[in-house]
DNA sequence: GATATACTGTATATGATGTATACATTTTCG
DNA sequence: CGAAAATGTATACATCATATACAGTATATC
């Protein structure tokens, strides 16, 4: 921390651990041996397992393997692997905000938005493998909420219908971050494209979902549409979604104003 | 399995085993003693656990504990822990589907479904911490998909503009009972409604939150809207959103028909 | 009915995990 | 210099998922 912030230490103190260390919240120390090692160190190792092997090989005893040291030596950074989860998930968060473009639609702005926090799930596919359990707390995460509001300033709207589209477009985002990482999984396990998910479960699904039972779905699995078996007609599925987000919001703003 | 349903086992193999175990698959045993336990017992062992201490809560042992019998006997059931969890998933998606009311206007019967799937996550807290690793598979969850196919039975559209609007609409339930059961979470820890994610880490946010690095979302951090600190106008929240979602699909309906 | 077979629940063991604790070492401040 | 504090390490422990081997039991076949 820089001096001169006038931080209440006993209001930080409420934070998850974590969330403070992403802050860069670390009680200076004077006396003893310089580490050796560092959070970021440890946070990138992390992540680099994570992106080869997946959340499940980020053991405390691997990070440290792969850094050589000790298990326990992580430990004089973090308090505990719940830490180095929320240090990873807001390490990815990290992604360049574009400059702002005067007279730019905010429609293109927000198609940027959504597809830049896709990347994320994307480049990092266990992202979407750390449950939520509460807003946004760690700056870089903060930075990219903070570009959706830069978005939305010159909306006529209040802070709260604000945040009720920010929202709506970044649960969006997130669900279609976690469908373009299994699909492109899916695509790097040898699997072509179009038969994502196809091929290795719709046809067990054809000999399960009986007509009587699933009168609605049925039909549409067995076109292949439920498993997208068959090309898709409107395009990209996704970019078809947040249109009709957009549209929504373009309604809701037109009535306003 | 019932005789006659002519499944070919080879194609049903390809299932993940707990997803085979939702649909009943399990070859009959002739000889041996018969089981007391079951997949049903275990699972609502499973579930009784999560809902009371969370999902960390649920081991092996703890279930068959609960039970009374040894860790193992519960490999006699499921193959492996991965299956019990596909299995509670698919047990608390076992919602009571409305009758079919001829008429009603179908933002009704999305709105419906939308808390109809919030309110699974707020019953079950744990449900929302297992990550999601494909399409829905188990027979209840497509149970529920077969639902909201059924409300858009009539629309004019194609099967993948339905499911287009079908991942727009569960991925927006699936946010909106994230955050509904983390706030039922913390009234039942003593807060307030209003103070929700507010008093806890409002304070800190304040302080780190700065205008030069954040010039967007500071404003509206001190209002204390990010937080919900201040009652929301708008009322809530979660609705405003969908109303803008069915908003954006009432458009499209204008534009096709 | 006898016997082989297959299925049950159990006991035991293994390797991995997160982390508490105690310690030896090293650096810096008074 | 010597005390204090911080670092990395070694060891220990409880817990976990699960492999394996086994003893008992119900059924199918002879």
């Amino acid at each position: 921390m820089e001096i001169g912030d006038e931080i209440d230490d006993e209001i930080i103190q409420s934070l998850p651990s974590g969330v403070a260390l992403s802050w860069g919240i670390i009680k200076p120390s004077r006396r003893g041996p310089k580490g050796e090692l560092s959070i970021k160190k440890i946070v990138d190792a992390a992540i680099d397992i994570a992106d080869n092997d997946g959340l499940a090989a980020v053991s405390m005893s691997r990070v440290a393997q792969s850094l050589g040291y000790t298990t326990m030596s992580l430990y004089r950074y973090i308090t505990s692997k719940e830490d180095l989860l929320v240090l990873m998930q807001d390490a990815v968060c990290a992604i360049p905000i574009p400059q702002e473009v005067p007279g730019k639609p905010w429609r293109e702005e927000m198609g940027e938005y959504v597809w830049a926090c896709v990347d994320v799930f994307r480049k990092h596919a266990w992202y979407g493998d750390i449950p939520i359990t509460s807003v946004p707390l760690a700056p870089n995460n903060l930075q990219v909420i903070d570009w959706m509001l830069r978005i939305m300033r010159d909306f006529p709207l209040n802070d709260f219908e604000k945040m009720s589209f920010l929202l709506l477009v970044s649960s969006y985002a997130r669900a279609c971050g976690l469908i373009a990482r299994d699909m492109d999984k899916a695509i790097r396990d040898g699997a072509s494209p179009e038969t994502f998910g196809g091929i290795t479960y719709g046809a067990a699904l054809k000999q399960l979902v009986k007509p009587d039972r699933f009168p609605h779905l049925h039909p549409i699995l067995m076109a292949g549409a439920y498993t997208d078996e068959v090309e898709n007609p409107i395009g990209n599925d996704l970019d078809f979604g947040l249109e009709r987000i957009l549209d929504g919001i373009a309604h809701y703003l037109r009535e306003k104003g």
